[in-house]
RNA sequence: GGCGAGAUACUCAAGCGGUCAACGAGGGCAGACUGUAAAUCUGCUGGCUAACGCCUUCCAAGGUUCGAAUCCUUGCCUCGCCA
């Protein structure tokens, strides 16, 4: 299958610059995707990017992934509502390092057809607002750029909250796309849906200035059968740092894929044949109960990010954590298991004695006593696997070895309590 | 620079001198039902409290008043129109 098809099947093309692709693609091309350095880690969201740029390195071609160092010092207004913050040079280096990190696990560095990763900063460091203008914003023309829907949106969305600054956006994205198509070749830029107009900035410029064809593919944004974008948990983002979303939560996120759901995310996100797919399809139908794609997608997305350590220590904790039960454990094997699950530590003399609820808020489980004991009134709260009311004291028997208990708050968030 | 409008809890958004910890919606959390799914129904959603109640909030700082989110002044920010 030829990769624009597969990509296509796979539900990750919303749109491409020219058709001529399919043709280009048959030769190794290089090809370039973009991230924000908007925090030391990239995201769940980021994860499709990643994944369309490991298939073109799969099927051969070049890939570069490049860093928005001074991109990121502009802020992008393609979906977004208002103006971002700005973030300071510093936290950029900070954040670049991480993403680099990030991307090693999944894209490969090293080899004949290593991936490469660049900064956009280093070639708009040390341009002068002269220079900027004479030489790269003297190729766009102002109403081809407020046509773009980005900027259409942004006008509507802000009444007219759009400052020069990151109006100018586009310019420095384009030109990025011809600065990596002279130093390296780079004939084609991916991105999700969102990133059309940055994209065709850049496809515009390479031909006007160069008089080559360069392509664009634009993916689709990945919703969740709700409606909700995809990779957020509670409300907060997925990060691919596991000191910032514990390989637990990582791996929980994915096995609690909707029905609805599953099949689509393993084809943008699994590595597995369509074929391998339409199989697991099969089994869900047959079986839902047995959740066989969800654990088939969470397993083979904790290991490519975490690594086999990390899909064992997340698997391990959903054993026991559920259906297992937690009594024959001991304090020891507890804590090896919630390892990566978040923990309290308090007095032994704050603990003994005082109602459940409190010693779960005092050990940070809870912002508030009142939000605690609320939980813990509408049958909300557990001990050691035991639903608990707001009456309910804490025991010296409750510690397991007299130093750990666990919590539960609903049925799917554990917290470990330590006496200390 | 001038004129006008506006800033309310996570978000949107009521309120326009007491009955306001502040309507409603969304979101979130929990319970029931389930398959660690979806849909549905129910409860909760500033802090302390078993509760009466108390405390800290409605951009900031002052002021008027027995009493302010609501009125006045100044400041800051945002938006619109004009220059």
């Amino acid at each position: 299958m030829k990769l624009i098809e597969e990509l296509k099947a796979r539900g990750l093309v919303e749109a491409l610059t020219d058709p001529g692709i399919e043709a280009a693609l048959e030769k190794p091309m290089t090809v370039y995707c973009g991230f924000d350095p908007s925090a030391r880690s990239l995201q769940a969201g980021n994860l499709v990017s990643i994944m369309v740029l490991k298939r073109f390195q799969q099927a051969g071609h070049k890939v570069i992934a490049l860093v928005g160092g001074a991109t990121g010092l502009i802020g992008d207004p393609s979906g977004k509502s208002a103006e971002r913050n700005m973030l300071t040079v510093d936290q950029v280096a900070e954040n670049k390092a991480g993403i680099r990190e990030n991307l090693s696990r999944i894209l490969d560095f090293d080899g004949p057809n290593a991936a490469i990763m660049v900064d956009n900063y280093d070639w708009y460091k040390s341009i002068s607002a002269i220079e900027f203008l004479r030489d790269i914003a003297i190729n766009f023309r102002v109403p081809q750029m407020l046509a773009k829907e980005s900027v259409k949106k942004r006008l509507e969305a802000s009444e007219g909250a759009l400052t020069f600054t990151e109006f100018s956006y586009q310019i420095l994205q384009g030109n990025d796309f011809l600065h990596l198509y002279d130093s390296y070749g780079c004939q084609m830029e991916v991105g999700g849906a969102d990133q059309w107009g940055n994209i065709t900035a850049g496809t515009d410029l390479v031909h006007r200035m160069r008089g080559k064809t360069a392509f664009g593919l634009t993916f689709p944004l990945l919703l969740d059968s709700t409606g909700r974008k995809f990779g957020k948990s509670e409300g907060n983002a997925l990060f691919l740092d596991a000191g910032m979303t514990s390989v637990y939560d990582w791996y929980q996120y994915f096995l609690r894929a909707a029905d609805a759901d599953v099949i689509r995310y393993l084809k943008v996100f699994s590595m597995k044949s369509l074929e391998e797919i339409a199989a697991l399809e099969e089994a869900m139908k047959k079986d839902p109960e047995a959740r066989i794609p969800q654990k088939a997608l969470a397993e083979e997305l904790t290991l490519l990010v975490h690594g086999e350590e990390g899909l064992k220590t997340a698997l391990g904790a959903t054993k026991t954590l559920f259906g297992g039960d937690i009594s024959g454990k001991s304090a020891t094997e507890l804590e090896e298991i919630f390892r990566d699950v978040k923990s309290g530590g308090l007095a032994k003399a704050e603990i003994v004695g005082k109602p459940v609820y409190m010693v779960a808020a005092a050990a940070g489980m809870f912002k508030s006593n009142g939000e605690a004991r609320r939980m813990a009134a509408q049958g909300g709260l557990s001990l050691n696997g035991a639903k608990v009311d707001d009456k309910r004291l804490f025991e010296e028997a409750d510690l397991v070895d007299g130093r750990i208990a666990v919590l539960k708050q609903g049925k799917k968030n554990n917290f470990l309590l330590k006496a200390l």
